[in-house]
This record gives C-alpha cells, sequence and structure tokens, in this order.
DNA sequence: GACAAACACTAAACCGTTTTAGTTTTACAA
DNA sequence: TTGTAAAACTAAAACGGTTTAGTGTTTGTC
C-alpha cells in the first residue's frame, strides 16, 4: 500500500485512522453539522496543528470552481492613481482570503481582450475593471456568464454594471467655475479623445461652466492613438503657446505632467502667466512651483468600495438576480496657488 | 454514461472517440514523441479549435505542481520606482505564461511573513523579493525548499541568493563627488536606520567621498520604525533648517518628497540655498523649481534582469545545484539645476 | 513465416480536495 | 427482542487534467 503524503488529508487520515471525509469535514468547519464527535474533533484539529497542514489550495479550487483569485485591470499599473487603488485593493483582498492579479490594458482594447481571454476559463472569480474604450462586448459577456465584474472610473452608457466612480461632470463643472471665481476668462481645457464617460463627463462640466459665464470653449482633444509621448507634448506645447489663453485646465493626469514640463522647458516664468488646474491630484503637486491647483478624487474610498462590491457579488448565488449598483463618490477640490493668485 | 463535460479533455476524447491520452499528447506538443500520427494531431487540433477549448489551469497545475504563479512583493506597491518595475515585470511574465501575484510588505518582517506564509504550500512557482530587514530565514528556507528567489534592491551580506540590483556604494560615492565638485562643502545625508544593505551602501559611498575631501560628515539617521509621516518631515525639517549646511542629498525617495516639503513649506527661496540630490529619479524632478538631481536606477533593466533570473531557475531542475547569481546594474546620474548652479 | 522493432493508441493511476450517499453503531421505546 | 431514529463515521465519485505502463498493429529482416 502506497504511503500518501504528510501533509495532505489522505496523510492525515492515513496517520489518525480515520476517513478523509471526516478530516475534510473537520476542517470545514462541518463537524457539529456532520455529527462528528468532539473527540474527533479535538484529535484531528490537534495533528493538524502539530504538523501545520495547510491544504492544497490548487485542489481545493479545482473541486469547487472558486479560485480565490481576482483580477484588477487597469489603464497602468504605475500611474500613480491606479497604484494607490491597487495597494488598497490588495490589503482588502488579502484579509478577505483573496488574492489579486493585476494587470495593465494601456487602455487598448486589443490588449484587454487578450488578458480578459487569458482569465477566462481559468479559474478567476472575478473582474475589477478600468475598461478601455471598446470592450464593451467583452464585459457584457461576462456578465452574461454570471461572472462578478466592477467598472470604475469609467463605464459604458448603455451597459448596466456595477461600477464605482465619481461625478466627472460635476466635479468638472465646478473646478471650470473655481477658475472663473479667481478671475481667468480664456480657459483652456486639454483632453484625450478615447471618448470615455469619463472624459466626456469632465469635457461636459468644463463646457457648461463656461458656456453660462459666456466664455469661449477652448478645448484640445488629442488623439490618444496617434503619436507618441513626445509628439502629444507637442501638441500640448503648440496649444498652450499660440492660442489666446490666460488658463489651462488638464483633463487627466499625465496630460498635466507633459503640460508642467512644457512650462518648465519654455521658460520659468511662463507658468505664472497661467492658471493651472489639473484633474487628479498628486503629492508633487503641493512642492510644484507654483502648487498646482487639482480635483482629488476619493482613492481610498474608491477602493474600498470596489471591494465591497466584489465581495458581495462574489458571495451571491450565481443564479440570483441582482440589481447592479453604481457608486458615486465625491470628489474635493484643492485650490493652491496656481489658480489663486495674490 | 454520463455526459463529460464538453470543454474539457474528456469531452473532446468522447466526441472523437479517442482516448483522453491522445488528446493531452496532441495539446502538450508530445504527439510526435509519442508517435501520434499526423492526421490524429490534425483532428484534434481541428476541433479544439472549433470548441476553443483552453485548458483547465487548476487541474493541470494540481497534476504537474506548477501553478504559473510567481510573486512579486515590494515594500509598497504605489511607490513609483517599485510600481514601474511592477509593469514591466508584468509584461514579462504574461508573455511567458506567467501570472504575477504584487504585494506589499511595508518594509515590515511581520507583513513579509504573513505574505510569504500565505504564499507557501500554496502553489506558488517563485519569489521576487524587495526584503524587510529582518526575514534572512524565512528567505533561506525558501531557499532550502528549491523554491525560486530573487531579491533585488537589497539583500542579506551572508546569504547567498540570486539578487538583481545596482553598486549603490559607487553610485552615492559618484553622486556626492559631484555635489562636491559644483562647490558644495557642509552636504547632509538624510537616511534610515533599517540596516538594510542599500542603505548602508550608501551612507558608505556618501561617507568615503566626504572624508576623502576632508568634509564634515553629517547623517540624519531616521528611526523607520517609530513615529508617523509627519514626525519624520519634523526631524528632516529640525534638520534642515538647523544644521549647518549648503546640500543635502537624501538617500531615497520619499524622505525627498518630505523634504522638498519642508523646503516649500518654509519659504519659497529656502531651497535656492541648497544643493538639493536624491537617489531614484522621478519625471517630477525635471519640473520641480530647481529642477531636482537624482540618481536613477534603470528600472526597466531591473525588471528584465529580475525576469531572466526567475525564468532560468523556473527552468531548472528542482535537484540541480545553482550557483546563485548576482547582478549588478549600472544607475546613472543626471544633474540638474538643484547642484548645478549658475 | 517468425520475430523484433517501430508505430499508434489507450486504460488507469494520480494530483488533493469536497461532497453525496451511504453504513455501522448506539440509544431508546414498545 | 425488535424496530427506529439519531449519532458517528466512511467509501467512492467527482473536479480536469498528466503520465506511466501498457496493448495491439504494422513493418522490416532474415
Amino acid at each position: 500500500m502506497k504511503k500518501a503524503k504528510k501533509n495532505s488529508i489522505k496523510g492525515i487520515a492515513e496517520k489518525l485512522n480515520i476517513s478523509v471525509t471526516t478530516v475534510s469535514f473537520v476542517l470545514n468547519g462541518k463537524a457539529k453539522e456532520k455529527k462528528i464527535s468532539d473527540e474527533m474533533i479535538e484529535k484531528v484539529l490537534a495533528y493538524v496543528k502539530e504538523i501545520n497542514y495547510k491544504p492544497n489550495q490548487l485542489a481545493q479550487s479545482l473541486r469547487t470552481g472558486k479560485s480565490k483569485i481576482i483580477v484588477f485591470m487597469v489603464e497602468d499599473i504605475s500611474n500613480y492613481f491606479f497604484a494607490s487603488i491597487a495597494r488598497k485593493i490588495e490589503d482588502i483582498a488579502y484579509e478577505k482570503g483573496y488574492k489579486v492579479l493585476f494587470c495593465s490594458n494601456e487602455n487598448k482594447d486589443a490588449k484587454s481582450r487578450e488578458l480578459i481571454n487569458l482569465f477566462k476559463d481559468r479559474q478567476v472569480d472575478g473582474y475589477i475593471i478600468n475598461p478601455s474604450p471598446g470592450i464593451k462586448n467583452d464585459i457584457e459577456e461576462l456578465i452574461e456568464q454570471d461572472i462578478p465584474v466592477v467598472l470604475f472610473d469609467r463605464y459604458f452608457p448603455d451597459l448596466e454594471t456595477n461600477y464605482v466612480g465619481i461625478n466627472n461632470e460635476e466635479a468638472s463643472y465646478k473646478a471650470t467655475l473655481h477658475l472663473i471665481e479667481n478671475g481667468f476668462k480664456k480657459i483652456g481645457f486639454i483632453t484625450i479623445n478615447t471618448g470615455q464617460t469619463q472624459m466626456l463627463d469632465r469635457k461636459k462640466g468644463y463646457q457648461k461652466a463656461v458656456n453660462e459665464n459666456n466664455m469661449p470653449e477652448k478645448v484640445l482633444e488629442i488623439d490618444f492613438e496617434a503619436g507618441n509621448y513626445l509628439q502629444q507634448k507637442e501638441l500640448i506645447r503648440n496649444y498652450i503657446l499660440n492660442q489666446d489663453l490666460d488658463a489651462i485646465y488638464f483633463s487627466t493626469n499625465y496630460l498635466t505632467q507633459s503640460g508642467l514640463e512644457v512650462f518648465k522647458e519654455n521658460s520659468p516664468e511662463l507658468i505664472d502667466k497661467f492658471g493651472i488646474l489639473t484633474f487628479d491630484d498628486h503629492d508633487f503637486f503641493k512642492i510644484h512651483t507654483p502648487t498646482i491647483s487639482a480635483i482629488a478624487q476619493p482613492k481610498n474610498e474608491m477602493a474600498s468600495q470596489l471591494m465591497n462590491q466584489m465581495l458581495s457579488l462574489l458571495k451571491k448565488e450565481s443564479g440570483s438576480k441582482d440589481d447592479k449598483k453604481q457608486i458615486i463618490l465625491e470628489s474635493s477640490l484643492h485650490p493652491r496657488n496656481s489658480t489663486i493668485r495674490k
């Protein structure tokens, strides 16, 4: 007769001269329910502790169909905004016994699909996704297959999903008003043309504010696909230098970075001629000269809400028709020297 | 007779009226070796494609003992330095069919152990670790158990491991010389007291340079464990304001951030009285006023080398006594306005 | 025409769990 | 003494693959 590996249920059963079933029941806390005697429970638990037994999670997953792994897919995991959320997600997930696979889709559909396909049929329990523009159908498929999905930061208007985000239009509207209140009259808005909700909403907010105040709409919409980082920067440079503007409002963090580089490269004083405002805050904006006013998203709160939703989806029976929840969090405006000139 | 699930090897075998063994051989590219006929290969492959079959990786892993998952454990995944490396690791890993579990140990031993224990006996194929100060034994155990481990950024002097890093002492020495060459004579060095190699080496490099030039050693060593972020910042503030210094050299990025905040908070011109140098580069240093001189570690190269080593360890037979490789990469100094005053 | 080698394929064990559908033992009532 | 219910435990199937140790069929050689 073959000796079973010690560190397995079989090994335990053999050693204690009982069946694997009993061991399994005890380990899964079903002892009472399955009428295992107290002495037996004691015996098993003691031995398990003695050999420091840990169940093989692969076997467990294979049998139960649950891998205890969730995917966290974002545009770019090295981006501070996403990395911060990832950090928090990680904490919550590990605490709840889940592991997290992080991945970056570069906001490209092909990459998103490739990744989703990689994980699909691969026993991943759920997805937290920052979706690229054209993967609505793929997301839809996941949902139809009853796989837990939570989107964040951006969504698909005609697809009902679980979602966590902020009210981009309102935040943007208020931020633009802030510029206007501080005397800026020719406000340029620099954004990208991915057509994604978060960007569209930010533009809408900007437009609403300038229109209401009879100011011109001055939008630079950069083609996301075309050109590299440097080429995009030249577009921004050209826009800043040649349009007649007194303030610039960047719709997202990496555009801000390009923009600030432009100012720095051209002349130290140039930036003081403009009001500067950006979506997404960063610690460095507090030490930049001038300090940069920013709209901050509640990163920690987003992470908590994302995991909240994910965990409750994971708990649900796979058949139960659930109503999808959209959670809209409050953003906050941090006015700094770049918009408040003394 | 029970119908096997279609999307399984069994289902395929049933449908094609052949054995699962044959299907498995074909799918694993062992067809030739196992003398499967070309028509059979054709038949299987065609059907597999038709139903878009993907093997269940859990089952595969359970049988083979390989999970195709590696752990990437760093101090803080939201830190730009680590996040950038993570991004690159991710790319290489997915390309090679591996998935990556990211986690942060906060440079604390308890957290490191907790995480390692979580993964140990849990079928993780390998670890890339940025180790906290006191987990030498845990690392040693992993290695003894023939589990692939690659350390980076810091190591344990008396434990031979696979490792990727830079020559911190030399980089620091050169950087300090750069300060000296630019006329700074009272150079303060701000670091933390974790006792880890990367920090010790950076201090050594600094000390060597100032000693060789008959300048005073002025080191502020902050207690890593004690106090929160704000309290540490006050220590830095006190040091900058009250020591008689003409240059400050920060040994790592988050100290730099605190330091720059101190300058900003105290007075706009204060920073111009000092030469500023930092370990670890960041895009924002190029737009800071003044631009900040920095020692840049080759993040992409580090990531590639880490994965290189990891992949070759994973390929090795678990018995084969391998010589552990230490890879030391070149760092580069980026002199900017904070050390070069016109 | 016998025999070995090469060829083409397969049955069944195995990985380590969970879970269903039991069986055996004990306790108690009639 | 028998019957029944509860208590305590277990055998075996299942999850979906991989792999070992085959089996039966051709082919080639003398």
